[in-house]
DNA sequence: CCCAGTATTGCAAGCGCATGCAAGCCCCCA
DNA sequence: TGGGGGCTTGCATGCGCTTGCAATACTGGG
């Protein structure tokens, strides 16, 4: 086979003829008879190559089986077309929606997710990580940023956008990033006005993690809400947004220490999931019935929550409008790094259900606010 | 603003001096006063550098804030270190959880995800798009794929593993990729035996997606387990998969068109996610009670089968041993692509709660079954 | 004290594509 | 018919890192 010099040469020359995907621009500008250039070109958008050079590199490339390698071009042109999202918590419904919904309005302008899922806060070591690969932008759902981290990546100059969560003063250099987020204040203020209106008087707030915009939000939401009808919240406990602790938290709310009169006759939990915890844990172990012994409010609506057996009356938090928002500022940071950081807050609606009785009074629409 | 030519020629030759991470490998080893060989070793495992040099290299890294670039460095070593994930239910909760599980698992070996969504079957431009990145393996969650892409995919080499997925003859070219799942067919047929012991004699099945293999071995093993009981199926309708048109297929089944000598004493549901729409539609639009009128069973056992409001009697597939398995896999394909091709197939588990009737006989513990 | 053998190092050639620049081309108008 | 301007094209360089190879440094044994 190789036995001739010149043969040899040229199998020496082409090595990874074998290799992976072995088409290079290079082949494809050979069959076609252009440059490497005219390929590159033909493959870019807007780039300047006539009509008839494109439809023969497009047919050689055809012929050749050729896909432009991505990594090359990354490396090339500086942007990956990728786009780290970094989520912790997928048993909250919430986040595979988001993440499927992102994940497909992003590929529609061409952009792919490089997935991170932190469960403990090792995060930082783990964004360190994502750095090196070069992404175009971050978007950080369900996750905090250490100050420390948020410095490095404003001053690797990478768009960032917190879903979800907001930043608050102290926790990370706030102004240098952009947050997306619902109107969480206002959508616990709604929840306690409906509350109180529907005649509740003492209300119990079962909380997310203590050091997360959203239950801080929320739970301040919630007592301003109540302070207009001159209630306050008369009990509360930490589920951590986890559905186990969420069921632990109820028994503390309402288990045998707490009296017959003490005992609340309404909870919010600051969400969906750990609702779900908390009906069963009422309905359950506490042989309570909801919504006529306890009414349940949770936040999020999920999926779940219009499920038969839970019929979640929910603040819903719409994805879609927060993710357009999210790829929206992304995009913009991308082509432009001077945009201004952004904080983008988005309005809830309650979705009325039965796990909490209503307002005697004009029962009709869900409450739309804000 | 450019006026001065000798500025504007400085600022024309370091463009991108404010650019991204202007640190590069080159700088480091400057710094540490080494060659930039020195600095890309001292980065690599195993490679040949003496601890002195590592050292003076890791300090010169950390004082200017280096991060090696993922990109080149894939570009040259021909290995992306990401491995391609492609889902495309989230809804049907088994998923995130597999998801959430694999991405850690893959960190842990030092790969990160690139997550493609595909909701449709426009898959195969997803997938052409995906071949790009020079991913380093796929993997194949809820999805099919096309044989053409199948082929190409065998072509570039690249490893790849259907999870949940077994490859049927005729629907890819079979053998030349991985496949893991758990044991559609045993877990189905021990659903079919614990249903028939239990009493039941009407047993229906409510579909998922028709052409997927898991539908049709979970199907298929109901059919043979109740044959080996002297039974067979007296109803079928389709969900595929999705919870609304579970909830249709449900009313197909139990509707007021059928009769009440007619109507099952049992539904099997291809998908957790379906049963519990099933239920819903049962207890509700049908006033049924289930188990006392209808036992339901389902397959998956995600987190909300064991909800208080269900209780799903239901085939556990252990998505933990999967994932091993497929990383397993992948890993073997990725450092010796001469790995023969291998088809693994995990035990299931029948999950015991309430919303079936027991078989009187030894009704202790839970099922195990192969 | 010398030399083979091994451990470290640096050199330089890529990896596959993007892109600034200059040359070549074509078309139209005067 | 000549020349200007806009399109296309190819050339050559570089993106930041990996890696084969050759040069060098160091080790211990005889």
């Amino acid at each position: 086979m190789t036995s001739k010099t010149p043969t040899a040469k040229i199998i020496k020359a082409t090595p990874k003829a074998l290799a992976r995907h072995p088409v290079t621009s290079i082949d494809v500008a050979r069959l076609a008879d252009v440059s490497q250039s005219a390929v590159s070109r033909s493959f870019t958008p807007g780039a300047s190559v006539s009509a008839e050079t494109r439809a023969r590199v497009l047919e050689a490339s055809r012929k050749l089986g050729y896909r432009p390698n991505a990594i090359a071009s990354s490396l090339s042109s500086k942007r990956s077309r990728m786009i780290a999202v970094v989520v912790s918590n997928l048993q909250n419904q919430f986040y595979p929606v988001v993440l499927e919904t992102l994940s497909q309005r992003l590929q529609k302008d061409g952009y792919h997710v490089l997935l991170f899922i932190t469960e403990t806060e090792d995060a930082d070591a783990l964004l360190m990580e994502l750095l090196r690969y070069q992404v175009d932008g971050i978007v950080m759902a369900s996750t905090h940023l250490s100050s420390g981290l948020a410095q490095q990546i404003a001053d690797a100059r990478i768009p960032v956008v917190m879903f979800n969560r907001s930043t608050r003063a102290g926790s990370t250099r706030a102004g240098s990033i952009s947050t997306v987020s619902s109107d969480n204040h206002g959508g616990a203020q709604g929840v306690a006005h409906f509350l109180a209106d529907g005649g509740h008087r003492r209300v119990a707030y079962l909380a997310g993690a203590e050091n997360s915009s959203t239950n801080q939000d929320r739970e301040l939401g919630l007592r301003d809400g109540l302070a207009e009808r001159g209630l306050r919240t008369v009990a509360r406990a930490v589920g951590d947004y986890q559905f186990e602790r969420a069921a632990q938290a109820t028994l503390e709310l309402f288990g045998s220490l707490v009296s017959a009169q003490d005992r609340p006759d309404a909870l919010f939990v600051a969400s969906d999931n750990m609702a779900f915890a908390a009906i069963d844990t009422l309905r359950g172990a506490l042989g309570l019935r909801v919504p006529e012994d306890v009414s349940v409010v949770g936040f999020d609506n999920v999926p779940q929550a219009a499920w038969g057996a839970y019929q979640l009356t929910t603040v819903a938090q719409d994805a879609v409008p927060m993710i357009e928002a999210t790829v929206q500022m992304l995009l913009r940071q991308l082509e432009d790094d001077a945009v201004a950081r952004d904080h983008v807050v988005l309005p809830t609606t309650l979705v009325l259900r039965s796990s909490a009785r209503m307002p005697k009074k004009s029962p009709g629409a869900a409450h739309a606010r804000l």
